[in-house]
DNA sequence: CGAATAGTTAGTCAAATAACTAACCAACAT
DNA sequence: ATGTTGGTTAGTTATTTGACTAACTATTCG
């Protein structure tokens, strides 16, 4: 029933601030594992799991040279986000369509009524 | 730094998909517990747990008339994870402008070079 | 009234999260 | 060759999550 394994990897490494906040640094070009940790006060290997779950859900790739490890967002990975969004959206607007439809048909049959 | 406990509580609503797909079902019209409940093969209380989630998060809206809860989505609240996506994008664009720029500065720096 | 319906509360439990420390390995730099 | 830097592994712990059962409350129906 649920299809989408990839949604639940997705929404749940969104879903913590410090996660976001790598993401959004990300955003501005990629960064070694200790640019990134540096603005948090949190121990290194906390961090790493961290790191771990974006690449998991695919959000960021990581490439390791040398001994540094450089960190890169994956911007397409959104794409299923957006996805899930836009078709909620589209569900929620098809059924105000189909609303709309329904109190035209009624304002169409009360005219034809009162019009017998 | 997190400075948004709401997107937490929306990311973490989004994470799972039962709470996705009451989500759906729902974006079609609002509906009772028990309506809601049906098609998963899930105690009540567990499913009730899911709608407190939801409720929590301000993803639905519930209300009791009489015995039955009935449920409604509301639409607005996913505006914020929109947004957050949408600002994360512009942080993402920002950047392929600025190393378009710092590649044409590049490439004209070039050319006044090798006319030199 | 008495039974069925719709939801709720309370309490239990296993698994997953998110953090930590300590110890470790693999490049560089001197 | 030795120390320092950058990252990693392993193992611990507290908290949160998500599911369950059992027992309960509050309507509504016959």
């Amino acid at each position: 029933m649920s299809a989408e394994p990839r949604l639940d990897a997705l929404f749940q490494a969104l879903a913590d601030p410090t996660r976001r906040a790598i993401l959004s640094q990300l955003a501005l070009g990629p960064a070694s594992v200790s640019d990134l940790a540096q603005p948090f006060d949190m121990a290194l290997p906390s961090l790493m799991g961290h790191l771990r779950k974006l690449e998991d859900a695919g959000l960021i790739d990581t490439k390791k040279d040398g001994r540094v490890r450089t960190c890169a967002i994956v911007p397409e990975a959104f794409a299923p986000v957006r996805g899930w969004l836009d078709e909620q959206r589209a569900l929620w607007e098809g059924r105000l369509d189909r609303l709309e439809d329904y109190v035209l048909q009624l304002m169409k049959e009360r005219r034809d009524d009162s019009g017998s």
